[in-house]
DNA sequence: AAGTGGTCTAGACCACCGG
DNA sequence: CGGTGGTCTAGACCACTTG
């Protein structure tokens, strides 16, 4: 409604070039597309290079762009959807490795166990149209999956553990999703730089007397929208 | 800074210095507590202000770090959970405006309606432990709810909305998040300057016929970790 | 080799907050 | 007023891609 006309503090350029810049690529460009490079744009709006990628970065966190080093600023496609949901598809999924290990303070919390206490650990890369999206490490209290077989090699081992996993008797998941960046692990299996934005989709698995499993998932802010759909409400987007 | 000599591609410096200073405020600072400021961080480590800047907006978006003009950088507080489940307190809400529009581009896509088709729309801001955490646009289609009074005050009309709105026969939700900037609307709600991450979620709600509503809310990434079904068994079996 | 985005610097000025 | 973070500049060099 009214917005106030006075600016009491004109806005930053940065911001106001971002508008120009929503407008125009929205009007004159198409996904794929190549902007001009930033030396251009900057020239042509008459500011600084680093006040020109001020807007870019904003532009490029909202998914609107994506820039290539040597290449040049293209028109992103619009983001993935994501399922969230139960995945049957196994084979989205790209096994890394497995362990067993204590659990540091983050994982005991997720899991209502004390720091420490043993747990299967299993990491996997989930692929969609080619490309790495997202990483997810799942784990489960050695005391609730104790018989693991121990002399296998690492992928079969693991390829257990998610058997045995899938076995246990779940009765709810609970979810949470917040911001995050991707430390050198998360970055090196998504293909991408440190400090990438993700998106930390943190789950647990209840069963009846508490806590049976959790996982810690992070998916590239840039290429993905997390879905969580109630499988009888899909909707067709596709048209 | 003495890392790793060889690195076939040494990690930038911002990166480096955002380790560095992870470690520092988990052993060495509280909740609350201020930083030394940017000038003397940026000489201790001896790269440029913006340099550090670099690793402080990386801290910043992990949601580790707040910044205050004029005061400092602190440390902050671990992230709200903001449950996203249906809510009954209303009290944590506070009704901005509302109206009815030609639907936009997004909006119609959301319903599943053609664009152009009027829309009753109701803009609500959310409150957590007194500060606003989260905008929320609320959209039916008119065709969905064709009897609210058109001469009540505008808050009148709020209610009025939300009160049909909740008696619609909904059958399932399907829900979207995704990373996203406040724009000036969002950003003056939020009590932020605009560009602040934010996370976006969508929620359509769909009876037997299809789409009956669709909600677009904005949470603060900084602050906020959205949560799915906190109740521990507030599960849904798909069948 | 030429062109792109990515990083980094040194310095400047501004808007905000507190005493 | 002095101190803080926020913005902006002009220039440099690097890493990557393509021809």
């Amino acid at each position: 409604m009214g917005t106030t006309a006075t600016e009491s503090v004109p806005e930053p350029k940065y911001w106001q070039l971002r508008t120009v810049l929503v407008r125009t690529i929205e009007q004159e460009f198409h996904t794929g597309e190549v902007l001009p490079n930033e030396r251009d744009l900057a020239a042509r709006f008459g500011v600084a290079r680093a006040t020109l990628r001020q807007a870019l970065d904003q532009l490029e966190l909202e998914g609107r762009l994506v820039r290539r080093r040597g290449i040049g600023t293209l028109i992103a496609a619009p983001r993935m959807g994501v399922p969230v949901a139960e995945a049957s598809a196994r084979d989205t999924w790209r096994i890394v490795d497995c362990g067993t290990v204590p659990a540091t303070a983050g994982v005991a919390a997720a899991l209502g166990v004390e720091a420490g206490v043993e747990v299967h650990s299993v990491r996997r890369v989930r692929m969609m149209a080619g490309t790495a999206v997202g990483t997810e490490t799942l784990y489960v209290p050695v005391e609730i999956m104790p018989h693991v077989p121990g002399f296998l090699a690492e992928s079969s081992r693991a390829r257990a553990m998610l058997k045995q996993f899938q076995a246990l008797p779940i009765e709810g998941e609970s979810r949470a999703v917040e911001l995050g960046v991707a430390e050198e692990e998360q970055a090196r299996l998504l293909e991408r730089p440190p400090g990438i934005p993700v998106l930390v989709l943190t789950t647990r698995y209840a069963g009846e007397d508490g806590i049976l499993a959790a996982a810690v998932s992070t998916y590239r802010a840039d290429n993905c929208k997390l879905t969580f759909g109630e499988a009888g409400v899909e909707v067709r987007a596709a048209s």
